[in-house]
DNA sequence: CGTACTTTTGCAGTCGCTTGCAGAACTTTT
DNA sequence: AAAAGTTCTGCAAGCGACTGCAAAAGTACG
């Protein structure tokens, strides 16, 4: 395979002065330039070559750490910040794992150290530890997600967004108000489910509601375990009238589970979600939509800004979330409520 | 950060030892060994650094190509490779896109050379031109969801399994089946929707239906477009009783779509899908499972396989796929027919 | 045409790691 | 105890780029 060193043989200089023609635009007589880009077109030599690392001290590429990429919500963040990235000319090296084990490695085998210029943490809030070995790497970290005052994130802000969504059950006239979270012992800690929960809580009280809390189960944010959870929950007395689910894909376990249940949505019972999952709008399922692909690519521009300047001071940005309202959702009679 | 040049010095001993205590494995005194681990530990080496391309001719990390990786199916895909990928120490490349540019790019400004060490390309039947090229980079390349003489390939029998899928439908007594199938001037040129095509037409053929042309329309395998497909089959005079989705998303949008007709599924039309997307149980489809997330997998094991003897044959590998009978099929009384 | 400045180029060192080769340090054999 | 093997280890030459420095070439000016 040609190397630079080919394409100087071919054009009749130094490599050096091939590296700088093609790579630093300094200090290059154009008519050698011309030659070296024949010479390079001929023998079809890369023109985004590896930069060697030993000569750079960067890898171009940059790290995404994930846990279940197979997701919808991640698989949106990492296909934003993929175009984003590949436009800039990285690469986007991929870290999954959906197992506390694979995250262990991750950290302790320290599996990222040099091989990244930058990495992305998207939803996984790292502990105080695992930060630690982060920022020892030396390299720009972003979150997305989740902030944090260590590091530049993109996020949406899930309390308010949450307190929205419930406050539109709460207009729609329903005050028992059910809830389906996250699981409390999650091991990866995530803190997406608390700070829901917490926009959730803050709707009630400011609207004078009790909590009730049979009101509550709790699902790992897939449709099965939402699906399960919603089973429970509709076996208890006193059944609320409308629930607010913190993720989409929850909501679609609970509207089957209520089919399963032979109630109708929204009719007996009304579902609001959290995401802007793509199916949503074919479940005809009330959202609470959040830019999940523009985070993927705010969060690669970010990153690549404080690559070009480290020294910059990490920020973090807020994106606006869209309450969409459909069919899952209806106003209550005031006889009902 | 710790090279392997600190440790040596730490450990009192040359670089070359390090190396070999650390990688080969060959001809190190134990002792000396212990002792350089203990100092690679205590000065945090990585232990499975960034193999530097220029000694080892190699970057370990394998490339993945794929368009729309924010789909299910190639999210599934991705996410299994990367854990064979990963458990072996490779790392995994994402080159993802979802318009011809990016197509173009990547074949045409050989962004590969040089930079992977071997490439799984999903469901993204390369042109001959593109293959030269991928093949010119002198790298194993494999392929999922699809064949091609020139290289390895893990797959499933679309044809064989949409044969099957269709005869499902005949067996449960419909004569009047449908088809919503892929685009025919689909750019990226995928095979699966020309496969299942295929297997759809064998089963009318072998049970003495006649094709209706009138009976088919297309989408691009994502539930809007089947949605507004559907509404255009349904709009249509003698309509089938049943439908054959090349894909369980299109599926999805052809439910909704029949549901907003005011049509029940499967009382008034019976909806057969095709991948075994997660949320199928769920919207109780009948579909064609297969196993998406071994794929990737498979399609890792072989690939590192091939770097380990590279002079080893292309082999396809052919994975079993599982008909799954739920509720959105049912059987026709003979008068119904 | 000589001097001083600018632009262009090549030399050679560097990055972090691997590896062939040969010498050193043990072991075993005779 | 010398000879013949083994097992370890270090030296030094790469790998394929980048880049500081200084020499070479080109330009401008007087």
């Amino acid at each position: 395979m040609a190397g630079i060193k080919e394409v100087a043989e071919e054009a009749g200089v130094s490599t050096a002065t091939v590296s700088r023609a093609l790579r630093g635009f300094h200090h290059v007589n154009d008519a050698t330039r011309a030659k070296i880009m024949a010479a390079a077109e001929k023998l079809d030599y890369p023109i985004s070559p590896i930069q060697n690392k030993g000569a750079l001290g960067r890898t171009n590429s940059i790290g995404v750490v994930a846990p279940y990429i197979s997701r919808w919500y991640f698989a949106q963040v990492i296909s934003g910040a993929e175009q984003a990235l590949r436009e800039a000319g990285f690469d986007l090296l991929l870290y999954n794992f959906s197992q506390m084990k694979g995250r262990e490695r991750l950290f302790q085998h320290q599996l990222l150290k040099g091989r990244v210029d930058a990495l992305i943490v998207i939803s996984l809030p790292p502990t105080e530890e695992e930060f630690d070995s982060m920022l020892n790497l030396g390299i720009p970290v972003s979150l997305v997600g989740m902030h944090h005052n260590r590091c530049s994130s993109v996020a949406i802000d899930d309390v308010a967004s949450s307190r929205t969504a419930t406050q539109h059950l709460v207009n729609q006239g329903h005050k028992k108000i059910g809830l389906m979270s996250g699981r409390p012992d999650d091991p990866f800690n995530f803190s997406v489910p608390q700070d829901r929960r917490k926009g959730f809580m803050q709707a009630l009280a400011e609207n004078g509601l009790e909590w009730v809390p049979s009101r509550e189960v709790h699902g790992d944010f897939t449709m099965h375990t939402a699906s399960r959870a919603m089973d429970d929950l509709l076996a208890r007395p006193n059944r609320p009238t409308a629930i607010f689910c913190e993720s989409d894909e929850m909501a679609f376990g609970a509207m089957q589970a209520a089919r399963r249940h032979g109630l109708k949505v929204p009719d007996d019972i009304s579902i609001i979600g959290f995401d802007g999952h793509e199916m949503a709008e074919y479940s005809d399922l009330t959202t609470m939509e959040q830019p999940v692909q523009l985070m993927g690519e705010m969060a690669a521009w970010s990153i690549m800004e404080r690559i070009r300047k480290p020294s910059a001071e990490p920020h973090s940005l807020v994106l606006p979330t869209t309450l969409v309202v459909r069919n899952s959702t209806r106003r209550l009679s005031p006889n009902e409520a």
